[in-house]
DNA sequence: GAGGCTAGTGACAGCCGCTGACAATTGACA
DNA sequence: TGTCAATTGTCAGCGGCTGTCACTAGCCTC
């Protein structure tokens, strides 16, 4: 880990991660060639795909971080927690961690730039679902073994994460679209839908008002 | 509609769209070039690309028959029904009616050997996602029209219509990646798991036992 | 400290998806 | 039948991505 030539990798992926996030926040995702990210690195284009699968997997992986960041919450939960609280209570803490996870590459604003872009770019936000779909399997396993049930053929912890997943995804959505684009904002948007989705599942709806 | 010029813009459409089908099923959706489909009809790739928006196009070109037809079931429910029980009957009726959607085509076996090569080929099955999040947002103002709520203040029909297909897409992909491969089982998949929906998001859970 | 060993890089060639531009063809319609 | 418009093919080119191979630079041993 502390060998020359780890750390010279080390920087070299941070530099290329960093200017493309630069260039994918102002520039844009298609308007950057990975040739333009190599170049302003100072490395040729085959080496940016020796650190990365891909022009994707560059401008998702600040979304990585937070996730893995997410999932580790959720197994650290106490086991006495229903699950849907444990999943909460995660995402939350989520938020108020994630300055520590993400400031060591990129100021914590870019990485909210960069949701704007994933969200915006038709490309980007297809991978970013598909990743989704991948974190609800290894979440479904997790709670499974939480309550020893048997995720192959018990298809509750699916489902809840699933249920849980689609809210998080409305929110994420409202919040990138919103003009209030703080931390604070996607907090109190979690919370609120999370409160929500009792009263949304019921038969039929009272008039709403905003509270 | 039935000029010559049109009547044979529809062969080659419908003809492009059977060979894709064909090859993406047996040789698999990576392993085939545009080139083997536009060669295959005796076409140039060029005009592959003036029927269909991309490769990804092509493969989903089948689904989204079958999603558009999903939709017009939804907007013709009774007004009286309870949004989910109206959702939930649009689906059943769906799988009732993919028959004459979709063999106009195809045989509806083709329509199910895509659907595994859509769940197993990432790249499609993140395309599709992003198609079913764009999904989600015509069913939130369908619902919210509906019941006379203001979909852009009011959450409640985005989030249910989030929790319905969250549910929807554990039931597609368990589906996929059972044996059974029928509409049959699609449509005991379906109801089970939304009968399953209500005792899932319960505190906790009681041992579970298969029906 | 010189040697060989290996991990990391650059340079090059090439495939594939996709697009723009323009010329050639083929159906429509007077 | 001749004119016009729609459809197609051809060609050139870009960008993402991969395999190959030679080269460089850090590592490790004697």
């Amino acid at each position: 880990m502390d060998t020359l030539r780890e750390r010279k990798k080390q920087r070299t992926r941070e530099a290329l991660l960093r200017v493309a996030i630069e260039l994918f926040t102002t520039r844009g995702y298609e308007q950057t060639t990975v040739d333009d990210i190599a170049d302003a690195v100072g490395v040729s284009q085959r080496t940016f795909f020796r650190y990365f699968a891909g022009k994707e997997d560059a401008a998702l992986a600040l979304d990585a971080m937070t996730v893995s960041n997410f999932v580790d919450s959720v197994r650290a939960r106490p086991p006495h927690e229903p699950p849907l609280e444990a999943l909460r209570q995660a995402v939350l803490q989520g938020w108020d961690t994630l300055h520590e996870v993400v400031e060591s590459v990129v100021p914590v604003e870019r990485f909210l730039g960069m949701y704007r872009v994933i969200e915006s770019t038709p490309v980007l936000l297809a991978a970013h679902l598909r990743r989704s779909a991948e974190v609800e399997e290894v979440l479904t396993r997790v709670l499974a073994e939480r309550e020893g049930l048997d995720a192959a053929t018990d298809p509750r912890p699916r489902l809840l994460v699933a249920v849980f997943s689609g809210v998080m995804r409305v929110t994420e959505r409202q919040w990138s679209t919103d003009g209030e684009f703080s931390l604070e904002a996607m907090r109190a948007l979690t919370v609120s839908h999370l409160e929500l989705l009792g009263p949304a599942l019921t038969g039929t709806w009272v008039p709403y008002t905003k509270t």
